[in-house]
RNA sequence: GCCGCGGUGGCGGAAUUGGCAGACGCACAGGAUUCAAAAUCCUGCGAGAGCAAUCUCAUGAGGGUUCGACCCCCUCCCGCGGCACCA
């Protein structure tokens, strides 16, 4: 009797049973070979499960799938990230409230992500937006900011005025906003941050020893950026101020020919004095013009390259250099940034591109102290644009000649400056203007000051609002809720206020992985558990968090460590990101109308045939291409697999060799990530099995290809009359020794092209391989009676004859 | 501008890392089956020449190293990603 493949009505039976027997259960207090595979959970939104989900989940489902098979006890747990401004402007859009909204969207994602038939450990299920979990991400607040590493700080932030709320340095692309694209301007306003920046050395130097993409640990390193320079001193005579420039290139400092200060640089504020007060500056007036328009400027128009640079001279003023003595003009520019290292610089037209501009514009000097060529045997040549290589210095004093790498140090010694690193990383800004978040769990009190909420208060409930739009005024709708505004001081009892913002979606999702574990404890997480379990083994997930997510993790999982609440400092000991699924040469997007629906591909050719193709459409790391038909090739694989499955014979199989080469191909291939061709080397193995199949191969074969499709493979398992399922079979070894074929394809080349195939044993000696080659009738007649040059022989592959 | 990755049939992609270029699959063509279609099965499928055996050319372009190059080196073109007035 042999039955049809309904794809539909397999996987229905077997996601019933497995999930009746909860069959991927493990027991997180006693597992021997714990392995925690985890997957970067998805905001649920309203479209449903993205099949890029979909994509992202199977490659690390095979990956758990594979480890379970080879003896692990894998826990792969998922989740949702459902805070966020995406929720909130869907709900304002459709009028909706984002908490009901919010919960229909996961009950929906829930349906969905189980017809995947992943090993989800669903009693371990993540709510970010659950008062159970973010209960603790305030209690992580609290902890941070016991530590030190959460302040309130006065500083000009990113304002998105179409979000209306501030945004994290690592949510603006090119003065923009990552979220809506609207132009992002600056706002002097009092937030909450995380000190990141305290970290940056750490989380950069650690990135050489975890096992993670290079691209991902690139991505990282160039966000961190870090500079080695020096910090040195311009006096402004008869006067007590000193202007502290950074610099990489302190070798340069003889052809510092002016400085120039940020238009927020405290110092120029102070120099100027107050409206009406006398000041030394003598064009006071001027100067304050120009910083109030610099500061009013958008960050892109700040940072436009192709904009011409301005400044203004802080006339009646010097600054001495200390190298040469001399009295040099000041400038204020905004072309000098006032968050990065003292937001002063000293410029050098000579070897600074922008310095080049700027002094240009201004007729300002421009002395040549880095000559590209020994000046001793050479005339330095005439520059016609900033000479910013190495070289060797001239017109340095003392230090002519050096080469500038060595001067350097000489130099910063020289005029008492001091050696230091600097990194572009800024502090995080958690503060959200919004309303669907986190409450930060701080009250103001006129009396006391600042207050951290009582870890026995929290969780600090998020209201629910019937009006949650945001303001706009820099301020959170929960501003205008007064009864969750206004409470009592814990310390004095006295009337107090909230905190009224929210903390970024980020926050939330960077200690999600020491929770799930721990889920329905009543503690954040089980010292227990977590020293059993952590850190993660196995993290999969996408490229395009890894300044935001990945970063933010590492950071608070360090300083968690330094806290003494948990004994690793790395979160993930494995990431690999994984590539992007496209569309016809493009990003999937709505208004590209490209998007493709999983749930469509799940009705008509069922989970097992979306897993495959998916995974067969391109290495998993580098992403790969849909097309609508193109599933159609692992769906006749499946059939043919069923068919094969069903006429399989018990009797001795002809593919011992080939069984062997398969099992380590496939076996090294998902090691690698590398699931096509994983998927190529199952399909050419069927193509021979499906000749005469012998129940061994098939079996085999069912064994492999459990990972990828585990329904159609469980289901054949048992018809098959094969015990348990297949699901907890070992995964096969191989024997190298079988893996060889009898007979050898030696290669016969003549110059390097291919004459002639002939067959030998395969450990024909050097020898042997020669006198065959030489006998070949194709080689004879390429030969045609000459004697060979050369004879090169590889062992076991080629001989290659050179006449 | 700097850094990184990539460019292979009509398409997605392989190639044990210097050794048979195009595995596997899609699409396409021919055939079988069918009243017919779908599905399925078999055969073919880089380009050019040839009845054929076979030969020539071909991995973005040009050059080099090597017995031998998709792979290594140099120059250039194109695409993607990260950073970017970061001193």
């Amino acid at each position: 009797m042999r039955k049809r493949y309904d794809y539909f009505q397999v996987e229905e039976k077997w996601r019933k049973i497995w999930a009746e027997k909860k069959a991927w259960k493990v027991d997180l207090k006693k597992a021997k070979k714990p392995y925690y595979n985890l997957m970067m959970f998805p905001y649920p939104s309203a479209e449903g499960l993205h099949v890029g989900n979909v994509y992202a989940f199977t490659g690390s489902d095979i990956h758990g799938r594979f480890r379970r098979m080879q003896g692990y006890d894998v826990f792969e747990p998922m989740g949702f990230d459902a805070f966020g401004i995406h929720s909130e402007n869907f709900a304002i859009k459709q009028g909706t409230h984002p908490k009901e909204q919010t919960e229909k969207n996961i009950r929906n994602f829930r349906k969905q992500l189980k017809r995947l038939g992943a090993l989800f450990a669903w009693e371990h299920e993540v709510d970010t937006t659950k008062p159970e979990y973010y209960k603790w991400t305030q209690w992580l607040f609290l902890q941070l900011y016991k530590a030190g590493l959460a302040y309130r700080g006065k500083a000009p932030v990113d304002w998105c005025p179409s979000c209306k709320t501030v945004l994290a340095d690592e949510q603006v692309i090119q003065g923009r906003c990552e979220r809506c694209d609207s132009e992002v301007i600056q706002k002097e306003l009092e937030q909450w941050f995380f000190g990141i920046t305290k970290y940056a050395g750490r989380l950069l130097k650690n990135l050489e020893k975890i096992d993670w993409s290079e691209r991902t640990k690139l991505a990282q390193r160039n966000w961190i950026g870090k500079s080695e320079g020096a910090l040195i001193k311009f006096q402004i005579p008869k006067s007590k101020y000193q202007i502290e420039v950074f610099t990489t290139r302190p070798d340069t400092l003889y052809g510092a020919t002016y400085v120039v200060m940020a238009p927020e640089h405290p110092l120029v504020a102070l120099l100027l004095g107050a409206q009406n007060e006398k000041s030394e500056i003598r064009n006071g007036e001027e100067v304050r013009e120009y910083i109030e328009a610099a500061i009013k400027k958008t960050e892109l128009e700040r940072t436009e390259l192709t904009k011409e640079k301005t400044g203004v001279e802080l006339q009646g003023l010097k600054a001495v250099n200390p190298a040469t003595k001399e009295e040099i003009p000041i400038f204020s520019a905004d072309y000098v940034l006032a968050s990065y290292g003292t937001g002063a610089i000293m410029a050098v037209p000579a070897h600074d591109q922008r310095d080049w501009e700027f002094a240009e514009k201004y007729n300002l000097k421009s002395t040549m102290v880095i000559c590209p060529l020994e000046p001793r045997s050479h005339t330095c040549p005439v520059l016609e644009e900033a000479y910013t290589e190495p070289g060797y210095l001239v017109g340095s004093g003392r230090f002519d000649g050096m080469p500038s790498e060595e001067a350097k140090w000489e130099i910063v010694k020289s005029v008492g400056g001091q050696k230091t690193t600097k990194y572009h990383l800024r502090d995080w800004l958690i503060s959200r203007q919004r309303y669907w978040g986190v409450p930060i769990p701080i009250i103001y009190c006129k009396k006391c000051g600042t207050v951290p909420v009582p870890e026995e208060d929290l969780p600090v409930l998020l209201p629910y609002v019937k009006n949650f739009r945001p303001t706009g005024k820099g301020k959170s709708p929960l501003a205008t809720v007064e009864s969750f505004l206004n409470t009592t001081c814990p310390k004095c009892k006295g009337s107090a206020k909230r905190e009224t913002d929210v903390s970024d979606t980020f926050f939330d999702s960077s200690w999600y992985f020491l929770r799930y574990p721990s889920v329905g404890l009543e503690v954040p997480w089980s010292q227990q558990i977590t020293r059993r379990w952590l850190p993660v083994d196995m993290y999969i997930g996408g490229q395009e968090h890894a300044v935001l997510h990945l970063l933010y993790a590492r950071f608070i999982t360090m300083a968690l460590k330094d806290i003494g609440l948990i004994d690793f400092e790395e979160p993930f000991r494995k990431f690999r990101a994984h590539g992007l699924l496209i569309k016809g040469g493009m990003k999937m997007s709505k208004s590209k109308g490209n998007v493709v629906n999983p749930d469509e591909y799940f009705e008509s050719r069922g989970a097992d045939a979306v897993r495959m193709y998916l995974m067969f459409t391109g290495p998993f790391s580098e992403g790969g291409e849909w097309s609508d038909r193109g599933i159609q090739g692992v769906f006749r694989f499946l059939h043919r697999v069923w068919a094969m499955a069903h006429k399989a014979q018990d009797k001795k199989s002809g593919l011992e060799a080939m069984r062997h080469r398969t099992i380590k191909k496939v076996t090294e291939d998902i090691e690698e990530l590398k699931y096509n061709t994983a998927i190529a080397a199952l399909m050419e193995y069927s193509n021979e099995i499906a000749k005469e199949p012998a129940k061994k191969d098939v079996e085999t074969l069912l064994v492999l290809t459990a990972p990828f499709a585990p329904h159609i493979t469980e289901e054949l398992w048992e018809i098959l009359g094969k015990k348990g399922s297949v699901h907890e079979q070992k995964w096969p070894p191989y024997d190298p020794k079988i893996l060889k074929e009898k007979v050898l394809n030696l290669i016969l080349q003549v110059n390097g092209k291919v004459r002639d195939i002939v067959q030998v044993l395969p450990d024909i000696s050097a020898k042997e391989a020669e006198k065959v080659a030489l006998e070949s009738q194709k080689v004879q007649k390429w030969l045609s009676g000459q004697k060979p040059k050369k004879v090169v022989v590889v062992q076991g592959r080629l001989v290659n004859i050179v006449i």
